[in-house]
DNA sequence: GTCTATATCCTGATAGAC
DNA sequence: GTCTATCAGGATATAGAC
């Protein structure tokens, strides 16, 4: 990590940081030039090259900053759930995972809904920007929340487990990306400020999913 | 529609739409370039412009010409369900709005699965390239299905309805755009090209999610 | 319908003064 | 650390010959 030696250095780093995050949250990594992000930070175009090296170094830093904590607070509860009992249900696990990425939306100090945004289109970005950092931030919390729904649904082949894990992370992947346009999509019907409860939806509608056919799948370990 | 008098100019508006497909559905929009389209389909920069107009006319093409055979042909199969059984089943409801885009994979005449993958990502596409073309394509084919899927869970309401169809569509968006990694993410555990299997296990566990907390649900029509 | 050539603007990146 | 000026190349689009 890069040292920041004067204070008005972090101001600028801050500042294109912020004005990046908003506006790869909106129009995504390609169509979002360097330019623009400087302008509207009003820091100098060449700031972003001394600070982060590229535009690719910039991309990385936007989505590095925020990653961890994130993570940090999916691991956090899976743990608190884990103490709380020897074998955590499937509501906690799950709930564990999707509650900090939707809780972004009252946390603007973590980025708040325009990183919510951004990370649910993550996946969906062209090119290697992100490879190695999700790799690196993403693989690890996986493998823990891999295992616990294993335990959790002994009866899945890893293959079932793999493709359910997928499903459910595209629910929660487009509900993060397309947050800001439900309201409109659904004509006022629902409302996505209700954070709590589109966390207790998405995680209703995942764990039924996970649960689909239970009798039926019961081809290994049962 | 744009008349094709001259043989020549078929292939040359094919031969480009083919190509903007392919790159399209790999690198996006933004990040690919006409000279790329061009050049990839071995036809001069200026082609792009006398037949299609724009890049935006062009990308819209990409989508027009592909879009319409496949939602004809889920209205078709949610017809025949409806002429089966007067009330047809959440599974067969679903099926009819999976299958089409699933079967894509093994349909190559209709853009195969390098239409799907793009399909997939339409959505998470920036600006405001295919707006219009969605809302004539797809709105009176969802509407009917949200009909057929009223009619079928009568117990949610139109707002727990929609939350859960826009969890359904988040799972089939995903599995679409990221099929051609899917082997390689489960280290070889799963086989996006048993299409059948894809599809039943979308169809299961969209349908778990559907009926899920059933009881607990109803607060209307019970 | 197709092509070459070009217009006009934008892109990421850097050198060098301050 | 910040700035101006600039580079080399890529972007979409078009004019005009064939």
């Amino acid at each position: 990590m890069k040292k920041r030696l004067m204070a008005r250095s972090v101001d600028t780093r801050v500042r294109i940081l912020d004005a990046a995050e908003t506006m790869l949250a909106e129009r995504g990594i390609e169509a979002t030039s360097m330019r623009a992000i400087t302008s509207s930070a009003r820091v100098n175009l060449a700031a972003v090259n001394y600070h982060f090296g590229s535009k690719e170094g910039l991309i990385i830093a936007v989505y590095g900053r925020r990653l961890g904590p994130v993570n940090q607070e999916r691991l956090a509860m899976l743990d608190a759930a884990e103490r709380a009992a020897e074998r955590p249900t499937l509501d906690a696990i799950l709930r564990s995972y999707i509650a900090p990425v939707m809780q972004l939306i009252h946390d603007p100090a973590r980025g708040g809904e325009i990183f919510m945004r951004l990370l649910g289109r993550a996946l969906y970005e062209p090119g290697d920007y992100l490879g190695q950092l999700f790799r690196e931030e993403m693989e690890p919390m996986l493998n823990r929340f891999t295992i616990a729904l294993q335990s959790c649904l002994p009866h899945l082949t890893s293959e079932e487990l793999f493709w359910r894990m997928h499903f459910g992370g595209g629910a929660l992947a487009y509900t993060c990306a397309q947050i800001h346009r439900l309201e409109l999509l659904s004509k006022g019907a629902c409302n996505p400020q209700d954070v709590q409860g589109v966390i207790s939806r998405l995680v209703d509608f995942i764990a039924a999913g996970m649960l689909s056919g239970e009798r039926l799948a019961m081809t290994k370990n049962g």
